[in-house]
DNA sequence: TATAATTTTTTTGCATTCATTATTCATACA
DNA sequence: TGTATGAATAATGAATGCAAAAAAATTATA
């Protein structure tokens, strides 16, 4: 990944727009998993000529958001259950990496940074606003993983967020288990104000196993309301 | 991934078989790290328009084997000092985890199989046989994925693996590193056969850190010699 | 001679076109 | 009526063509 400069004129290519655009329509929902793409359509949306469109897919789907078949086009890709079993063990790895490492290296500007985050979070659990939640969980994950200091590991970690996203935006939780979900965040912020980096490791492994569960859950309750989310 | 079906005709495109074939270029140190890649030329080579071939080098951007930059093409990407720094750590939450997870889930005969991988590599190591030595390393980190049935977790790794491939493959070891992987391998076996994942998860984390100073040596011996890895 | 400016050439980005492969629809037949 | 076969249509895969940008080469100038 290039490093973005200051200063640097950021002009992008055709093709990095598209897949940053077409890659929000997937993550967003707009574009349901197991749709399939018509180029011709996406096409005249974006107005803009194939070759570029079919670059953007080739890249989206070596990203895991979309899955082509030859002759026979690209499809959102469809997670199954055990698609999601496998990736939160993978996350919660990577996130305790990113724990351990944060422990280390975190700044008080950047442990305050996450601490305000954190707090402004609970508010939004206390209203109930499941969306801004959700906004301000991933902004604490994403600031841990740059207190990490480690880009390649926050790619990585980004990128199979981002193949989870459509399916979490998606699903709702039970009170219970947000409200375990806060506890938890709770311990994730005492552990990282202590730096005590075996504990927050074990704690953030944990931490993405029950998200796991609970995107789990969510993906039965929509099998059965024949909204299935893979 | 699509699931291999029996008695399916297995029909490549194009720009995968391109994709394939140009990261063996670059994995196996053909195409060295900094090089830029003229597209004409490796259509020629190919014998393929530029269609497919820039559709994989996109592909290959979005897994960090080459550098793509607006109106000025591609080359095939560096590594820092820094990167590597980055990447085993990376590469060593995942090969821990892989670890707990093939301590609960390996069979007997793959074990079996893992062990006779071993031994034989410790025969290369005995012979100073690095080549035949490194390829049957490998054999046995993807066995051991493998084990782990977590292919989501089997392809990260891989991805990451691949990215350092390229300096791995031409970094050579001294006697005293080499032992001691050795040793280190031979523990990583008896954890392995004991089914303690804690241990083996700990050992494959200290495993690959070494193996990142071994690279990371590597590279400053590269530099002193005006061959840069990257 | 060294540097700056300008022209030429090369290379990249994207659109278009052509060929091949799926899919759909209509027809024939049991 | 339901299935099978074949033609028509649409979609994908890859090659070519054209415009814009970058690099190289040439000329002009101090």
């Amino acid at each position: 990944m290039p490093t973005i400069m200051p200063e640097a004129i950021t002009r992008r290519s055709l093709h990095d727009e598209v897949v940053s655009r077409l890659r929000d329509l997937i993550v967003e929902g707009e574009f349901r998993p197991g749709t399939r793409i018509n180029e011709r359509m996406l096409c005249e949306r974006f107005a803009i000529s194939r070759t570029p469109l079919r670059e953007a897919l080739k890249v989206l789907a070596s990203e895991g958001l979309v899955e082509l078949t030859p002759n026979r086009g690209a499809t959102v890709a469809t997670f199954t259950l055990r698609d999601i079993e496998e990736m939160f063990p993978v996350m919660g790895a990577l996130e305790a990496l990113a724990g351990e490492l944060a422990c280390q290296r975190i700044t008080e500007a950047e442990l305050a940074e996450i601490r305000a985050l954190h707090y402004q979070m609970v508010v939004h659990f206390q209203k109930g606003e499941l969306p801004e939640y959700f906004h301000l969980n991933q902004a604490i994950h994403e600031a841990m993983l740059a207190a990490a200091r480690n880009p390649t590991l926050s790619n990585i970690f980004r990128s199979l967020s981002g193949r989870v996203s459509p399916a979490r935006f998606r699903a709702n939780m039970s009170r219970a288990r947000w409200t375990r979900a806060v506890e938890e965040h709770e311990k994730i912020l005492k552990a990282l104000e202590a730096r005590n980096g075996p504990l927050l490791s074990s704690l953030l492994k944990e931490h993405l196993s029950n998200k796991g569960e609970t995107v789990r859950e969510a993906m039965f309750a929509a099998e059965d309301t024949r909204e299935a989310v893979g």
